[in-house]
DNA sequence: TATGATGTATCGGTCAACGATATATGGATT
DNA sequence: AATCCATATATCGTTGACCGATACATCATA
């Protein structure tokens, strides 16, 4: 799993957002460093509904326009928890092996 | 960058190591869990050297079979401190939202 | 009036990663 | 003697995530 899933994903955990919120919240998350073009949005949504990762959580109408929630699913939080330990666990190996030199 | 990437410049770290070497040190880096195959290693050694972040140590012909040793140039190394920091502030970021929920 | 924020969506290109395969040698096993 | 495994480098074609650009629509603001 690459960044932008991983971001996404951590976005959906605390509650269900729509697309657009999803990429204000990878961006307020990383301090605006790190962006999510919609390009990456859609496409990593689609694979992750297949996955069954994520879920649509509802869908409002307002002004016209729609605004499709997502949810992370049990196995998409799991998922989630796991790729975070595992990137953890590089990240740790990779800290000392540069430390002691 | 992605993982794969990342172990190559990981594993050149604390010495040159040839190809083979570097695909037994990644192994032996991540416990045995993460295995990169020839056709990773070599596309990402050649685009390293492209970048400038790896380079050719030395040849030594043993048996009558090349063995060609990359090292990290000091560029490759603030590459590969800056991207262990990244990940790390990036995994913080993750364990923190995941922990209050 | 026109710009920017909100909101969803598609399209095509790029490029890292990957599996499979090829070549070659030496040592161990059958 | 033959076969397998480890060593060692390298190429090729495919996949697929990512990404920029673009499109469309509405509303508020300048």
């Amino acid at each position: 799993m690459q960044d932008p899933t991983f971001l996404i994903l951590l976005a959906l955990s605390d509650r269900p957002r729509h697309g657009y919120g999803i990429l204000l919240e990878a961006k307020e998350l990383s301090g605006g460093t790190i962006r999510i073009g919609p390009g990456t949005l859609y496409g990593a949504l689609e694979r992750l509904e297949d996955a069954g990762h994520v879920e649509l959580d509802r869908e409002e109408i307002e002004d016209g326009r729609p605004r499709r929630y997502y949810r992370l699913t049990r196995r998409g939080r799991g998922v989630l928890v796991e790729e975070t330990q595992r990137r953890e666990n590089l990240v740790g190996l990779a800290k000392r092996r540069l430390a002691h030199r």
